[in-house]
Formats: C-alpha cells, structure tokens, sequence
DNA sequence: CGATCCATTGAAAGATGTCAAGCGTAGTGG
DNA sequence: CCACTACGCTTGACATCTTTCAATGGATCG
C-alpha cells in the first residue's frame, strides 16, 4: 500500500473541454506547437483547427482503414494507436499524452493504419490535413514546423523499438515508466508520481509481454522500493535505479 | 577499445555508378518518388540531389549527433540504422533497402539521432533538405510528397514495432524475411530467394534476440523445409508456412 | 447479490539466454 | 604455399526467464 495522498487528478487546461482556447493561448503550444509564427499566423492556424471532439473511455477516434483527413493533437486524457494483425490479433503502437499528435500514418497511403482509442476521457484538437497543406505553402515555417513534427514522431517510434529490443521484462518495464515520467514532466508534472492511463492488459500488450509477466514485474520492482504502485497509481522512489534497469543492469 | 571507421568522403573522385542517372530515369523513381511532377518540376528536384557517396562496407553515412543537412535515397546496396544506449550498447532500429530513404530523424532536433552505416557496398542520393524544403513551397505536389514519405516512415516503423511484439523468436524471424521479401518484390527481385544484406549479429540486435537464437531458428525452418539457408543466401520454399508462422502459428 | 472485469499470485512447462566448444572462411604474415 | 589468427556462424548442455494454466481477490455494475 501507498500511504502518501492520492494524486490530484489534473487537467491540461482551466478547462480541457473550453473550447474558446487557441492555439496562442493554449498551455501546450510549447509541446504541440513550438512555432515561431506571428501572432497573426498563429491565428490563421487557429482558425482551421476545431476543438469539438470530447470522447469517452473506449471510444474511437478513428479506426484503421478509415480514410485520412486529419491529424489530431491530445489536448487532455491519453489514447493508444493500435494496428490489427491480419488473425485479428490487436498491437499498441504506442500512447500519445496531451500535447502530442496521432495520426500521421494516415498520410502514406490517405488511409489510418492505426485504429486510436481513448484510454480515459479526452479532449482533442482536430487539425484538417488538407487546409494545413494549404496554409503551410505560404508559411514556410509551418511547412517545416509539420517537418519537424513527423520527425519527432520518427524519433520517438524508434525509441520504442530501442525499447522493444531490450531482452528482458524488467527493462521493458523501466523505461516504459521513465518514457510516460519524463512526458510528464514536459507537461510540468510531477516525473515521480502519476497515473498510469492505460491497463495492465495493454502495457503488455504494447512491450511484448503477458499481463501476468508486467504484475510480477510491478510487485517485484514495489518489493525492491524503487516504485510504489497502487493499482494505477505509480510512485518513482528510485530513480536512479528505475534508470539502471532500464538499461538493462541487473 | 572502439576503431572508428573511416567516413566515405563527398570528394571521391570515381564512382562505379553512372552518374548521368536522373530522378526522371531511375530504376527506383517508382519507390523513392512516386511523384507525380510535371517534367520540368522533376528537372529541378533533380538538380538539387547529388550523387556522390559510394559507401563501403563499413562505411558511416552520417553518425548520431552529427548536424543534420540531408536524407538520403539508398541506390544500390543496404544499410543499418543505430542508436547508441547511454551505456554504449548499440539498437539497430531499421535496416534500409534500395529506393528507401534515411536521416529522417534527424530534422526533429536538427541532429541525426541515428548513425548509419552500409552493410555492403552501396550508393545513395543525397538530397540537401533546406533546398528540398525551398522548393516544396513552389511545388505542392513536391511538399506533399515528403510529407507522405515520412509518414510511410512512420507507418514502416509501427509496423516495426509490431514486429517486435510478437512473443516468439520464430514469428520475429518469420516476419523479418517476409519484409525483405516484399521489399524485394517492390524492386523487381525475386521474392523467394535473396541475399541477407546483413550479419546474424545484426539480425539479433535489431529483433532483440541473441545471435544463437536466430542461428538455432534459421535450422529449424530450414529442418522444417520452410525456407533454405546457405550463409546469407535464403530460399522461401513454402511462403504460406512463413506467413503463419509470422502471425504467431504453432 | 451475482456477474464481470482486472489484477495478483503460484506451480509447472516451455522458450530463450548463457556458456562453451567447434567448424569453415577470409585475411595475414612467414 | 602454408600456418595462423580473427571472425562469423553453428551446435550442445544447462541456467534463467517468461509464458501458460489455474485459482483467487477486489472493484464495479446491473
């Protein structure tokens, strides 16, 4: 058990679903958007993205197959990208936090390969791929902004394989934490102590493992006192050891 | 003690690949260039590339943390793509192919995050990124080309990822020579047979597996008379099998 | 209250890793 | 031309880790 006090669940913004926010005023530009536009810029931007999309736990925000129209910013709550195998069998493909963008695979061939659900209530800002198109031919740096923005999508995937190709549960595990810790802190929460958004089922559907590995796992790394965990609570007491396991060292 | 190894200069003077070659005329122009440009739009792409960089086996193309400037289109040959850990143990994080494309990653940060190296001796284009990015304003075609070239990267790597959450070495194995395959195929080779570009090593690594392991899982497919091995030379002799394997079949 | 879902735990089976040995090839220097 | 070494790969025996199967408990919901 965890005595401390529970965690406050917080939002992104005064109000996630207030949808008078824009993107200039938004607490997560700096992450979704570190744009060097002008204000008046800015404003073009913000007038083609709609805001009017609040899904539930479960709900699809687009599935695969579906044909692409637009990229979509996280603006409060957490969703997974999941592709299905051709048996029927699901793969998370990763979870996406508030301030960061799904659906950029749709580009490729003008179709979702990922099918994205929401882990827990969520805001989203819908961004129409073509009117971005449109408008990032005339505002160079939008164009490299969106450059730059599937780039870190390219990066980020690759640290997933990075993490992936680590042999063993514990290191999967430890660097899941540390990723989901240090997007937090982005967001400036607190990297110590948060709420996982997804189930045991999915981290061990994502790392490659059973869900009964990923629970011996946690209660292992509790009874080591490098993490607290209760249910989806999480408490990094150790930091510097969840970092060595991470890398692999025993 | 760690030998770096020489990287291939710009400057060298004899290339064994024509290079009168033109995007216009390339063999691959179908794969790396789906474009659909008006003739002279393709002059000027052209123009902006360079074809310079024969790589030998060995050879860095750019390393992790160099100054990003380019991607590059593979032409002939193949190579890997590295991170390092903190600790210095490399991941390899995708293998390249003819008339795939290369340092994506790097425009996030403006640095490379991966460094790539040639697995035998190859050739690529080099295509400068600020004249390409110049250029995709006046052509939107071009723009939206390159935005769905790195989503296809995006997609290329999900999928990566769901190969790595397979549970077991076989449907990895399975599914890695089922890429190279089709890959293959795209090119006009033969999907059945094919030379592995690269090592056991290399093969482990990149599907988190040790070099025994694959060993000990290319002689049971080739006990079970699903594929032939001869060093690097593989036979598909039963696809259908290789498929299911692939999806997890016992 | 019963049904269901999610998570935890134990025991046994199975898969992969580790350690060790050996083989063949390519390259090197005598 | 012949050792000789270095390297990549294969194979075996054993240890270790993860999965599988089974049982249980807690939470939630109708």
């Amino acid at each position: 058990m965890i005595h401390s006090r529970p965690i406050a669940k917080k939002t992104d913004a005064h109000c996630p679903h207030d949808k008078k926010v824009s993107c200039g005023n938004c607490r997560l530009n700096t992450i979704c958007l570190p744009l060097s536009l002008h204000i008046e810029d800015i404003d073009r931007l913000n007038q083609i993205i709609q805001r009017s999309k609040p899904l539930q736990k479960g709900d699809y925000l687009f599935r695969a197959g579906d044909a692409f129209s637009s990229v979509y910013a996280i603006r409060s709550g957490a969703v997974k990208a999941l592709t299905m195998g051709d048996n029927g069998d699901e793969q998370i493909t990763g979870f996406y936090l508030p301030g960061e963008i799904v659906g950029m695979d749709g580009l490729a061939d003008n179709q979702y390969t990922n099918s994205v659900i929401a882990l827990e209530t969520a805001s989203v800002c819908e961004i129409p791929f073509n009117r971005l198109e449109e408008l990032s031919l005339k505002l160079p740096s939008l164009q490299r902004h969106f450059f730059q923005l599937m780039s870190r999508e390219i990066t980020q995937e690759q640290q997933i394989i990075t993490l992936l190709g680590k042999s063993n549960a514990e290191a999967r595990i430890a660097s899941l934490l540390l990723s989901i810790s240090s997007r937090n802190s982005r967001r400036n929460l607190s990297a110590n102590e948060f709420l996982l958004p997804m189930s045991r089922t999915d981290i061990g559907n994502f790392l490659g493992l059973t869900i009964e590995t990923v629970s011996r796992i946690f209660t292992r790394l509790q009874k080591g006192k490098v993490i607290g965990v209760d249910k989806k609570e999480i408490i990094i007491n150790d930091m510097n050891a969840l970092q060595q396991l991470a890398k692999g060292a025993e």
